[in-house]
DNA sequence: TTCTAAACGAGACGGTACGTCGGGTCTTATA
DNA sequence: TATAAGACCCGACGTACCGTCTCGTTTAGAA
């Protein structure tokens, strides 16, 4: 399925690479993910096919990259020391995430692309999704040591509690969480663990 | 754009339907959602594409029926007096519709599906979502009557916690909720209701 | 192929046979012999498929009719006695039926459609092209008992060198002959025939 | 509906374009014109559709070509001094063109197709009739210099005379003329014409 | 005059082919 | 040797008609 001779990384041209990030990214926010199709993405970025499937293995890819990009130096957990003020800063920037352009719409095709490309799969879980739940589970974490949660709490529980209803609603397309819902989920949720 | 002439339902050939629906859920089944193409399934089922896009505007249109026949009869929202264990049994279910074929594929298909088409999700919320959400809400309703529940329970978040985190497991591709962890869940989701 | 029971002619209908034909006719002229399917002439005529088919083998078959009928009454052979009129009468008579709406596209169609359709070539043969070549050439036949032409004029040859160049243009699609320039073909065939 | 840009022939594969043309002239021979499809001619020569239609608009402009391709090189205008024999030998090739396969069923195909495809027709009068004709024309021109034919000769319609009856014929699926019915058409049309 | 078998309108059906789109691979020329 | 350009094979799309086949509903000839 792949080339025989791996490309040089180090003869790649940076001036494509952003040009296919960016216009994959708008071609997203313009006309959908679905109509953002390679052929589209290349015209767009002034490159050939060739080019992108030297790089990428599939659009998925391409648009996981440039998410990346895009969110990598904006979201480190915060640690405010108030563990629901955190995580209502943080439940609202995934709620963004979900349904903000530029980044909403590609975020919301790879969710869908990952149900049949097992390969992006593993590169969204690898890259995306276990670095930011192994944070917040170790916000988490913080947050028991100091006793803002009891030390029995069922922190891994806590992750899908907190970001479970967000991703129903998307995935299902229901309108999205507000910040004062947000808040009451949360209330919710430190009640569920046992918080004081 | 659209037909001139919507078709007859009562000269519709019921064992094309049938025919068509069974194929489309064994084709989601062997090669998965994407590749049960509405070129695939009329094939399988012996009917002509035009038969196929007489009577649904989509493939998802298709699985929708398909899904909604087969869980239709099954799955009435039970009521035994004791909440918990109906909720283990009804999203034990849940689990099994999102994971185990023949449903699971397709269901989860449609669930993609809907992120672009936006009449295939209308009809997704109305014949199939909505509904089950409203069993789902009544029966909460009926334990907050009995009470199983306190007087100022949110029935609405109840509901996002109950099945959102079987939703983001599905979403990302995690492995589906176990029976035991279910229970685990609904206890954690009772206590931040306020149950006794 | 056929079916089992042929319909019975004295129960047709004739208000439908009629509509058939003018429909046919029609769209012929509208749309051209090639956009002037079954299908279009059914709903024009208001009338079933199934009809059509019960009493006519193919669209070439229906406009067969149609021409016929519309020209069987117009033009028998003319006998003036003067056989140089005769055939400038007959010969316009033919390039109007090439070229002139309504019966222009539908002959025209139909000259394509034997070149295809052996029964339908048959048919042609027998209720049309051949009763007219005798014709004409019975009116030669005459015109050589009567001294117009010699007696031992090729007269089979004759009647393809007056009709041959009409349908050469025809066929290949180059301006009809004006009545002047058949006057001067006729007078070249006759010199070719030994006419005095 | 026309296309944004077109194609480059510097970059054409003249494999495929060979293969094209040999599996449509292979399948008019073997099916007739009408069933040979674009679809069966790209899966004979192992060609994508895409392909077919980004270098010809149609079924009949491929068959123009080919049909082009296999004439070009055997028949320029014979002129051997004697026109009557030289017209003979040309004659006799055109009747084997509109009845021998691999080109006659192809050519058949072609004349009937002009009748409704304008831009295919014009096609045909450029690369194929009108250099014939002219060729012709340019014959009967260099005979009458000679003294062959007077010097009031109407060429043109001389080479309606010639040719007409043999289109004639092929129009109307009458059979084809024989060599020696040719030769006795030829001496009438000298006689036409006023030739000595 | 009534009965009844047919022809009828409507149009759904299984097919074949259409012309288009995009995927992913491969070739050619340029820098 | 990576690139822009884009031709290539392939598979699927959604549409158009084909000719066949039910369906009720007229309707016209025989009873």
């Amino acid at each position: 399925m792949s080339n025989g001779v791996p490309p040089n990384p180090a003869r790649r041209s940076e001036r494509s690479r952003q040009a296919i990030l960016a216009a994959a990214l708008d071609l997203c926010t313009e006309k959908g993910y679905a109509r953002a199709t390679v052929e589209a993405i290349a015209a767009r970025a002034g490159v050939s096919k060739k080019t992108i499937y030297r790089w990428w293995p599939s659009k998925g890819a391409i648009l996981l990259e440039a998410i990346n990009n895009a969110v990598v130096m904006t979201t480190p957990f915060p640690d405010t020391g108030d563990l629901a003020a955190d995580l209502r800063t943080q439940m609202n920037a995934v709620v963004r995430l979900l349904t903000t352009p530029p980044l909403g719409p590609a975020y919301a095709g790879i969710l869908t692309e990952i149900q049949y490309d097992d390969e992006l799969c593993r590169a969204v879980q690898d890259v995306f999704i276990t670095p930011r739940v192994q944070a917040a589970r170790a916000r988490l974490c913080i947050a028991r040591d100091q006793g803002e949660l009891p030390l029995d709490a069922d922190l891994d529980l806590a992750v899908e509690l907190f970001y479970g209803p967000l991703y129903y609603r998307h995935t299902l397309r229901r309108p999205p969480y507000s910040p004062e819902r947000i808040a009451t989920l949360i209330d919710h949720v430190m009640r569920a663990l046992g918080a004081s």
